[in-house]
DNA sequence: TCACTTTTTGAACATCGTTCAAAATACGCG
DNA sequence: CGCGTATTTTGAACGATGTTCAAAAAGTGA
């Protein structure tokens, strides 16, 4: 029956509409002032057709984070995708996500929220559920490095499973996404360039790892070097030249939306 | 004048009991439910004695973390004065943060929700402030160990500056903590015993560093036998045989407080 | 056109953070 | 002790917002 698919095509765009909406209200009004009632009059209509959506606002919340999360594995994907040897690919994943918190600064604030004890809680099974698988893929891509880094003889098989030794980048990055979040707690530390340092240390884990090529030089200067040949030739698109500059070097505090 | 001496004390006092008091709520009947007006009838004491103390309640909540932070900059204090070489001093604060996780769960649950734009936003100055001078004594013990290593020549200078150097582990911690607290995550990924994980990885990191003596043998076992030792001499108050093997092998799901 | 189903609406409700005028208390002084 | 003043406490009232649901509107098929 025709009729059921165009329904359900058009609950979805609507759906897309609600979502759409509310990333640009959370964009220019900040995520405190956004209201149930607000999104809704901003797409013409009313507040309860909401909930035809969405069990509650926190689940809202999930699912834009969850499509945000989307761009975040693309960009992971091609990262992965690159064509170089384990480590290097290894490395650009954490250069994606860089890159990532820079091109869509609201994505890592919005998710901190989510996912705490109060937001995450009060969200439905099934937006949960959607929100684990879709970020599934990269994981995938993570495990599939590993694997053919041990078979390469590239990293020494430490009996760990593959997962396990991803879990170390995973954990530094969501740490400095974290902290570069966190207003005026870098600056108090006087802790500058939270991402080039970032990206220096996952050198180091790599290192401490025995991930070969080894890498001998791991200054600011030479870990910006081998970022911006990865900008070049895997994330033209979405970083220039001064974009970088400002990425590694800068304080790196995102740019505040409004609250 | 006295008077003064006395007053400033009983307001001392009325606010530890409100403090007290909301984490004895939260213990029990989760963050999710907790008023402002159930923690002031639970004290006695009209709603809005409670405004005489805090701002608003992200204020409060504000204060209860730093206040339970207090406990966590302790355990961080012991580990540093541990009688040690540099390295296993840094990994011993590693060792402080996971066992104060298991010693009061509620900790970083309530800290991630905290540091959220849509919280911390929302607390006064002076509370923040106070955060943040709250932990400024552990960012003095990192420094302090990493300025004795570089000193003693354990750890190569690479010309970053002595915080720059601790916030490796500092992002390792902080992510593992918020991955863990993220209900079904890992299990989700097949990740098992988080903490574990997290000190082999504080090992990969400070090999990676080339902070001496290099570690070997990071296996799962090496670590735990490692992490009893640090128990045994340092923590032995806070953590006994059966704990430890619930910390290091276990799924390592924190206890939940009920929503 | 009509009977029936589904969807949308938005006013009503409940909850909770916050305020503030009035009541209660504490304080200082003759 | 008593009294006037300053300070503190109170808790009802207010406002904002998430959520619901009965009524209205729109859609559907014969």
């Amino acid at each position: 029956m025709g009729t059921q698919e165009r329904k359900a095509r058009e609950f979805a765009a609507r759906e897309d509409l609600f979502l759409d909406t509310a990333r640009q209200l959370i964009l220019s009004d900040g995520l405190l002032s956004l209201t149930m009632a607000r999104v809704a009059a901003a797409c013409d209509y009313a507040t309860g057709t909401l909930y035809q959506h969405f069990s509650s606002k926190e689940d809202l919340l999930l699912a834009l984070s969850t499509r945000m999360a989307g761009d975040r594995v693309a960009l992971f994907c091609r990262a992965a995708a690159f064509d170089g040897a384990t480590r290097d690919r290894m490395f650009a994943l954490s250069v994606a996500d860089v890159l990532f918190a820079k091109q869509c600064p609201e994505h890592f604030r919005l998710a901190q929220y989510v996912f705490t004890e109060a937001v995450w809680s009060a969200t439905s099974d099934a937006r949960r559920q959607a929100a684990l698988e879709g970020s599934q893929p990269m994981c995938e891509e993570v495990r599939s490095i590993i694997r053919q880094a041990v078979a390469d003889g590239d990293l020494p098989d430490r009996g760990l499973r593959n997962l396990d030794l991803g879990v170390g980048p995973w954990t530094l990055c969501l740490g400095m996404h974290t902290l570069v979040h966190a207003d005026g707690l870098l600056s108090f530390y006087d802790v500058n360039r939270p991402y080039g340092l970032l990206l220096q240390h996952i050198e180091f884990l790599l290192n401490g790892l025995g991930w070969k090529p080894l890498v001998d030089d791991i200054s600011a200067s030479h870990v910006a070097a081998k970022v911006e040949r990865l900008c070049r030739e895997v994330f033209s698109d979405v970083c220039d030249h001064q974009g970088l500059e400002d990425l590694l070097s800068d304080p790196g505090h995102i740019s505040q939306s409004p609250i």
